[in-house]
DNA sequence: ATTATATTTGTAAACGATTTCATGAAAATT
DNA sequence: AATTTTCATGAAATCGTTTACAAATATAAT
């Protein structure tokens, strides 16, 4: 493969000048462009991204971190993400940790050794000592997962209010024996959406009952399935659930479905998310939508400034309540 | 951020035996090994990436070309690519095209740049004479969609004769009038679809209907739904529907249920993937299961051998079909 | 004690671009 | 015509590694 030398002695010019009507940054004469062109066209030159990174000291490639692909919430995100990157000339290094602290690890070196300029994460099981120390030297957005102790610029919902607003909708509906389907309380979502269940429940007098609060190990399907199977084990069943992912939702309603009961009638079901396939069950989905496209863009267009250097603030986004089948007739 | 040099003056040693404790090729002595490593802690050294990435001509990073995110087929073919990839010491860079010829080439160049090691493409609307240029000097796998009239190797399932057995199915279950949700026919995977659904009819004497046969735009839900709103609106509807993407057929469903139809008694479905919500749906899909995390393992396989200088050979994959409510009860 | 061998280490040249600085040629000004 | 200014180009340093080769040191064999 041909490097820029050849093409310079090949176009009977230096190195330098090929490198210029490359970038085209200073002004090169019409007739050596042309030469040069020429020479570039007939060894099909391509300039070697590695030694052009190296000299300029970046990789124009950002490292995005999640958990798992399989939550159609994240890939919502990462479009976002990946369309401001590319428009601004950056691309995406896909990471999934798997909840595998040494995956984690070589991911978070990779942006230490530079292979990443930086990075967005939305990996909420992230080992905080390192998180910190990297984000002391390198650009760092943290997206829809965030750590209140520290002060790395994150994009999110405001997860206690969107809870609450779900719940009392359920409330409203005359609901009182409402089950909870969280996830694992050490992220900080789930500790606040937990808030907002409360805080509901409080507010009309409702008891809050352990035994109709799941956490969840995972958010697959399944999960949803099994903290459903739960419930409806119970003495006293609940009448309605909200669970705090849409994924989660859509495995309880297969459930409830399963057992000949009718939603919402019997059991009311309300996601959290509103991913495509929220629309797509039967019956379709309350869910609380985050603007999860708008998320990535954002988050994308923080760490974009931030690696050239501005200051960026954190960004707290709108959330909606979207009313479908599963709630209401 | 200090680099090799430094390291190499505060211990006292060249940079050549840095690297070589770095890199553990070559025997250090015990004693210049502490020293080394002590300074790498004190100042915090980590080695750049670029640098070595420039010097040893490589990447590792492979380049993953989709179309799209939204159908959970890819990222379940994707997970396949990452663990074989990540468990190999290289890393994903994940590029979505959405179809747009200019991304396209952007990263189709980053292949010719260097900035990636090779390709696994996904993605059915590639500029097929850029592609065959490129795979003549770099390494290129296809996955899932791939080309009869290149050598460029390729992993994939037997798209017709799977077809075939999914009509049949249908055949076999009483159905005549059969319809079929196909994708775009430029691509490969369309046509060898169509030829299998037309050979299970043609066995059986049912002759084909041009009114029965969709081609949609693309694989999102709605195009589903709006497929079975056209099929519906016929003089003469079918009575069941095979759709070349659970997506597609995951609308469908939907559209059905929401007329008010039964599925499978006034429609049965048939999808095609086996992506994880086809189990969640009300009812569950029946659908042709591709081995997807399988495919795109594989196809990292052959990526990363092709990459060491090794041959490799396409590879046809098993696929299996699933048959669950929506075409049983 | 001397030589032969094995083990560590250092020197310096890559890898392939970009860019500062200097220089020569051309154009503009006097 | 002489001087200044602008423009186009090249030489060489630089980014941060790795590694072939040479040199120095330690160990083993005589």
């Amino acid at each position: 493969m041909a490097n820029i030398q050849e093409v310079a002695r090949k176009a009977g010019v230096s190195s330098a000048t090929v490198s210029r009507v490359l970038n085209n940054t200073t002004a090169v004469s019409s007739t050596t462009r042309i030469k040069v062109e020429k020479a570039i066209e007939e060894l099909k030159y391509a300039p070697s991204m590695l030694g052009r990174n190296l000299r300029n000291s970046e990789s124009r490639l950002l490292l995005v971190l999640i958990h798992t692909f399989s939550n159609p919430y994240y890939t919502e995100i990462i479009n976002g993400i990946e369309d401001y990157s590319i428009a601004n000339g950056y691309n995406i290094l896909l990471c999934e940790t798997d909840s595998n602290a040494s995956r984690e690890t070589t991911f978070l070196n990779m942006v230490k050794n530079k292979l990443a300029d930086g990075m967005i994460s939305m990996n909420p099981t992230v080992d905080l000592e390192k998180l910190t120390g990297l984000a002391e030297k390198h650009p760092i957005i943290l997206c829809s997962d965030y750590y209140e102790t520290m002060e790395i610029p994150y994009v999110a919902i405001d997860n206690e209010a969107a809870a609450y607003k779900a719940v009392k909708h359920l409330i409203k509906l005359g609901h009182e024996k409402i089950a909870f389907i969280n996830f694992d309380e050490r992220i900080l979502y789930a500790r606040q959406r937990r808030k907002g269940y409360e805080r509901a429940l409080n507010e009309f007098n409702i008891p809050i009952q352990d035994q109709w609060i799941y956490n969840s190990q995972g958010l697959e399907f399944h999960n949803g399935v099994q903290a459903m199977r739960k419930f409806l084990q119970l003495e006293e069943k609940p009448t309605a659930v909200f669970a705090v992912s849409d994924t989660l939702a859509i495995g309880a309603l297969k459930e409830t479905n399963e057992r000949g009961l009718n939603v919402p009638d019997d059991m009311a079901v309300v996601g959290f998310d509103n991913i495509s396939f929220s629309n797509m069950t039967n019956p379709t989905l309350t869910t609380v939508s985050q603007p999860m496209y708008n998320m990535g863009y954002k988050a994308a267009e923080m760490l974009i400034d931030s690696i050239k250097g501005q200051p960026v603030e954190s960004v707290i986004m709108d959330y909606e309540l979207v009313m479908r089948e599963s709630t209401i007739n």
